[in-house]
DNA sequence: GGGCTCTCTAAGCAACCGCTCACCTTCGGG
DNA sequence: CCCGAAGGTGAGCGGTTGCTTAGAGAGCCC
């Protein structure tokens, strides 16, 4: 966000706010091994091979295997809210608005679908405590995108029978990108984020 | 299928065919534990107990804990293409088939939403036979939707600028109701088939 | 009633897991 | 030049995992 160059998904800088130098390779290393086959199958040794330390190295900046993923978990939730935010507090109509919130919620996930893969598919695997947490940030953006469309009812631009229905409809739609986006495939995160926006739009019946 | 009742969400008798008796309760036990920790978390001793035996008697129905989620797996899906292609393949206009195809397959989804995460979310843990197997029933998934909506565009009902891309959210949007699907919440898997088919109908651009 | 099959169990093996510990290296400050 | 803090390693501990083995009961045909 604050460094000038960015990719069509997400920050060349991804992980810059994690420090020292070490613990942000293991971090790395994690969400690789996290996304690829899943928080429980994923060894600390594996970790820590993938950023090229000794097994014992992850234990220096990290207390457990879990706090990895509570890490992970927290600042990419953060992220994908943020973008969301972003797009939904800017000016214009709530057309415009939830185009753009949908454009911008999906290149996310498209762009970083290792990391959302993780934050959307491993919440289980986290304790009591850490899932509250991000059960919160989730709700947070459920609220966003549930007023962009009841402000589009009130100005009549939607007509929307279900908002809360159609709501969690957009939501998942939006997240389950992260599942099957391929980044082989013949799609760039923007193509995707803007088809979807369309279809979002058609699904809360705006006139375009 | 065969059976007289039916529930909301699928049959009265999901494991019928598996026998014996035995082996039926073990794969049933496998499906609970692996839909809510995941495969890679859930133990065979887990399993095992869940369905009242020893450990040891896992092994004499099944080689392999894998041979386990293959069953589970494959069963499902062919559960799941077989609702899917009977809405496909009945009668009435591309409109209408569509509505009943999003609509059944969603019901499917809610209702069997615990059979319907382990098929959706641990094909990575199946071997690469196993996986190919599953994968080539998903590409039949995917021609199901994509036929009716080709149809609808032939014959004038349908407004769809990219087939492959609308195809691609619409099963997409239909598979994660699995994710989020709670039955202890507001809507019973009729409702949200209902809601579905109607958000799928605007986003095709079907005229109601 | 003796043998045969099928089903299940108690016990346990080898491998691997998350994590710890004793020890080594590097490096800036006095 | 020594020192302490910070970052890293090799070896390994206790516990758990998927799976195996030896053998016990129950039914069934002859």
């Amino acid at each position: 966000m604050s460094t000038a160059e960015e990719t069509a998904g997400g920050e060349a800088q991804p992980w810059g706010e994690v420090t020292p130098d070490a613990a942000r390779r293991l971090l790395v290393a994690a969400v690789e091994a996290f996304a690829e086959r899943g928080y429980h199958a994923t060894t600390t040794r594996d970790i820590a091979s993938r950023a090229g330390m000794s097994p014992a190295a992850l234990y220096i900046h990290y207390k457990t295997k879990e706090e990895l993923l509570q890490r992970i978990s927290r600042i990419g939730h953060e992220k994908a809210l943020k973008v969301l935010r972003t797009a939904a507090e800017a000016e214009g109509s709530p057309t415009e608005r939830l185009a753009e919130a949908v454009r911008s919620f999906v290149r996310w996930h498209a762009g970083q679908h290792t990391v959302a893969r993780v934050v959307q598919y491993e919440l289980d695997a986290l304790g009591p405590d850490a899932r509250a947490e991000i059960v919160a940030l989730r709700r947070r953006n459920d609220a966003t995108v549930r007023e962009i469309i009841e402000d589009g009812v009130a100005a009549g631009e939607f007509d929307v029978p279900d908002v809360k229905g159609t709501t969690l409809a957009v939501l998942s739609l939006c997240i389950d990108v992260a599942r099957w986006f391929n980044v082989n495939g013949p799609r760039t995160p923007d193509e995707v984020g803007a088809l979807y926006a369309d279809l979002v739009l058609r699904m809360v019946g705006a006139q375009k």
